[in-house]
DNA sequence: CGCAAACTTGATATCTTTCAACGCGGGTGG
DNA sequence: CCACCCGCGTTGAAAGATATCAAGTTTGCG
């Protein structure tokens, strides 16, 4: 029993093991971690955290569940243009950022925290601007993705990217993980239609890449499809 | 005679220009920029300046030309992720990063130097902090525009915005700017095939968007541009 | 003048969207 | 407990957008 209550009480797993492994996190680290963890709130599905252009998103620590950053065209159509997974941080603004970029959304329940103060030179400010690049990594292949693969090439490179990432804060197991993305939503993600998304899923899952079923995802061979793609490990040169 | 001589001694100037439309600059801060410039470098257009992969890019201060961040795919397509203008900043380094995140080549002849530091609190450094931003912005834009516009719509799209920043840096006169880019790059960093790019142009010159002949661009009509594509004015905030 | 790079054109193939319908499963109210 | 309903996934057929291939044609420049 007690052991259960400790687990529960630790909101702010998923985040220490992320930020634990882009740099070597103190003591004083962690409980900033935790004391900020202590303070979540937390919101349903598909609410709306933040709204493009209204006051900025706060630097923000996703406890659990995950966040799209999107866009809507005047017509409707919606860009997602990236997720924020439990452990990672979002909304984190630039001294002169007025409004935020993009509006953000909960694809799940989601927990979360207002980021701790990192202090200069400490593990965590180190952490933070680790975070910062990858998130920039992000978004360049994101438009390498949009802008030169095909359907098929889109879905397995979008997946290979959230199993590393789901791998670094341990949210994953091995080769799979949880999915809490709606196809329609992974369509948005990909610039795809969410029919042509569902006829292209279907092809993987013949030709034996993936499986995604139940909401749970599996790559049968990421190193593979890494290759194929031109996806560089650790572009970063995290630890 | 002597006002020749001083325009050509001024290769800051469109950096200047930049700079000063993003914050208030000191005599101390243009001091610095001219000394900067003073060190000029010059490429040939086509030198690839930076690889991906390679030790990074140095904080550098574009002072004339285009410089493309590209990705090559291992089949040899190639993704433009997006420019940087005269006057701009690019390869702005975070202190972790310890390689290029894409390939940087001159599109035309350049010169850039070593982009002066900023004291902080300064006008220099505030501009460096909107440049970022605004760089960000452009990232999210092009996630936008390569995942849900179509041909048409990506075309018009990406040239208001080079029109928007080549204005802000005094490039531009009225409407119409000089376009160094080939239809083959601009359709790489669109997306598109060059010729379906080719035959996109011509759709949009007889329906009257835009005239491109003789590497100069004229957009006809931005303001509505802007409102069909859902472009907001300043989501910068700037001033 | 002549070459090479850039731009243009036409015909055809491929990929992706659109529209409309059906099935399945989980929740909910009667 | 069952019937209904709604969100989500799946399917088919046809239309639309974009790519490919293979010529021309123009342009700029030595």
């Amino acid at each position: 029993m007690l052991s259960r209550t400790y687990a529960i009480a630790q909101p702010e797993q998923a985040a220490v093991r992320r930020l634990g492994s882009l740099a070597r996190l103190t003591e004083t680290d962690l409980r900033k971690i935790a004391d900020a963890a202590a303070d979540a709130r937390y919101f349903p599905a598909r609410t709306e955290i933040v709204r493009e252009g209204a006051e900025p998103a706060r630097p923000t620590l996703l406890l659990r569940g995950w966040v799209a950053h999107q866009r809507i065209l005047p017509d409707g159509r919606r860009q997602i243009v990236g997720f924020t997974l439990a452990g990672e941080l979002f909304g984190r603004s630039w001294s002169c950022q007025d409004c935020a970029l993009t509006s953000q959304v909960a694809l799940d329940n989601v927990g979360l925290c207002t980021a701790p103060e990192a202090e200069p030179g400490s593990g965590l400010s180190l952490a933070y601007e680790k975070e910062r690049l990858a998130h920039r990594l992000q978004l360049i292949d994101n438009v390498t993705r949009l802008g030169r693969m095909d359907a098929r090439e889109r879905v397995c490179d979008l997946l290979l990217e959230l199993l590393e990432r789901l791998q670094r804060s341990g949210e994953a197991e091995g080769n799979t993980f949880a999915m809490p993305l709606t196809q329609e939503c992974f369509a948005d993600a990909l610039g795809l239609t969410p029919v042509h998304l569902n006829r292209t899923l279907q092809a993987c899952r013949r030709s034996g890449d993936l499986s995604w079923r139940g909401g749970r995802v599996t790559l049968h061979d990421p190193a593979a499809l890494a290759r194929n793609l031109g996806r560089k490990r650790n572009r970063l040169q995290l630890p």
